[in-house]
DNA sequence: CGTTGAGTTGACCATCGTCAACAGGAGTGG
DNA sequence: CCACTCCTGTTGACGATGGTCAACTCAACG
């Protein structure tokens, strides 16, 4: 396959490649994620090694302490990361947006499970030929260690949302904390998309199914925000803001 | 000043140094660190970097927000990390042991504040210059990913303790996994040190001090655990271990 | 039109927080 | 040496936040 002509963003042409597979260079999320480190040139050797997959509804990415044969960078849908206590109990330790990379440890077994909220798409790379390519490459390397303390600090926030927080504050917080995450990435919406379940949100701030929907249905009655069927709008972003804050 | 005769490890004698710096190759807490990456040559580049500090109890090392001039690696003693809420309440993200790292992000500011509990020693580095050490060696960052990678582990797992479970689990698996921490640096010991107080325990568990005393008091009574002035002796680990794992 | 699953709402209750009193050790000064 | 304060931790009584259990609504789907 021949190069094509200088595509639209200051990147190089596309690079050779065979059906089916991934197309970095047009990747909406591509400057959103761990692959923004990398040179036209990089970017081949990247989309070599990249396998487009996709999920539907509610399948499994993978599980708690199953042997981590790959890693993913999603890029369309969301995906629920949780824990579960052997008694039942579930503890969802973040959603996993666009742009959002999946196994930034590189260890030997995944530490906790993932699954397909809605339809998702991510690109699955072998855990360890990406590995190998850290090795090559220090920038995405440094690139991937951004990315592992920015998770790092996102958990430490949540623990002082789970340990120090009430109810109201907590679902306060996590409206506006997701709707910071869409609007980074562009997602600029009057409404705050909720693809998760009232299940998820409470298993994340460590709540119950029924706070959490007395908690919204509050909101909505004191018109701090909308529940329309896709999620939230919010009518009184600064109280929100303020309840998070405090 | 000459190479002295080989050092009593598989390392290489010291380096040239001036007087009040630091010694890596009788580093205790060396090989637990992030310094257990570099070989002795390396070792005394990063040993010029190196300065050695002390705080007092309670003495402030950095606090949240405040520009991140230096990282450190604590070498003796333990401190306390944490944030706190504009009405006061605190949340304890971490407490680092010897061999710890503080300031795996590199960010510009502190995400959160640490204070010295007991008194503490530790290597500090100007941020700029161990960032661009960080530069030339790619293993030493590969390093220190593992280190913030183990570290998002311990955070997320510390997610469910605050997020779904009681209060006399969230005590048990505080027990064990200091355990198990002060283990891994060999200080083997029939008694857990606890050298933080039961507020800092409270502000960790998502607990306050009266519930955290309560909880003790009935381990205690029950006989599974025996306090001591200097922390806990564990009777039963096994029933502490079932009620953590549960 | 019946079934299913998600979400909402209400009544009741338990765990854990609040408030308060007390105990014991360390440091200080008469 | 003892009285005093200060600080940390313990214990008890009570109460509120959020959990539990159950009934109900509503939309999707056959």
């Amino acid at each position: 396959m021949a190069a094509l002509p200088a595509s639209i963003r200051g990147t190089q042409a596309s690079c050779a490649r065979a059906r089916g597979q991934v197309d970095c260079a047009n990747c909406k999320v591509r400057l959103f994620s761990v692959c923004g480190a990398l040179d036209s040139h990089e970017l081949c050797e990247l989309e070599a090694l990249a396998q487009q997959t996709s999920f539907e509804q509610k399948i499994t990415l993978f599980t708690q302490d199953e042997p981590a044969g790959a890693v993913y960078n999603v890029t369309e849908g969301v995906v629920r990361l949780y824990k579960i206590l052997p008694d039942g109990r579930r503890q969802i330790i973040g959603f996993a947006l666009p742009g959002d990379f999946l196994g930034l440890s590189m260890a030997d077994r995944y530490t906790f499970s993932a699954d397909a909220i809605g339809p998702v798409k991510a690109c699955r790379f072998s855990r360890g030929a990406f590995s190998d390519l850290l090795d090559e490459k220090p920038h995405l390397l440094r690139r991937l260690h951004e990315f592992a303390t920015h998770e790092l600090s996102l958990a430490q926030d949540q623990m002082v949302v789970l340990g120090r927080r009430t109810a109201e504050e907590k679902v306060a917080s996590f409206l506006i904390g997701l709707r910071d995450r869409w609007a980074r990435i562009s997602k600029v919406s009057v409404t705050v998309p909720l693809p998760m379940s009232r299940q998820d949100i409470a298993d994340f701030l460590g709540l119950t199914i029924e706070t959490v929907s007395r908690t919204l249905t509050r909101f909505a009655r004191e018109r701090a925000i909308l529940v329309v069927p896709e999620g939230v709008r919010l009518l009184d972003p600064q109280r929100l803001e303020q309840l998070a804050a405090a």
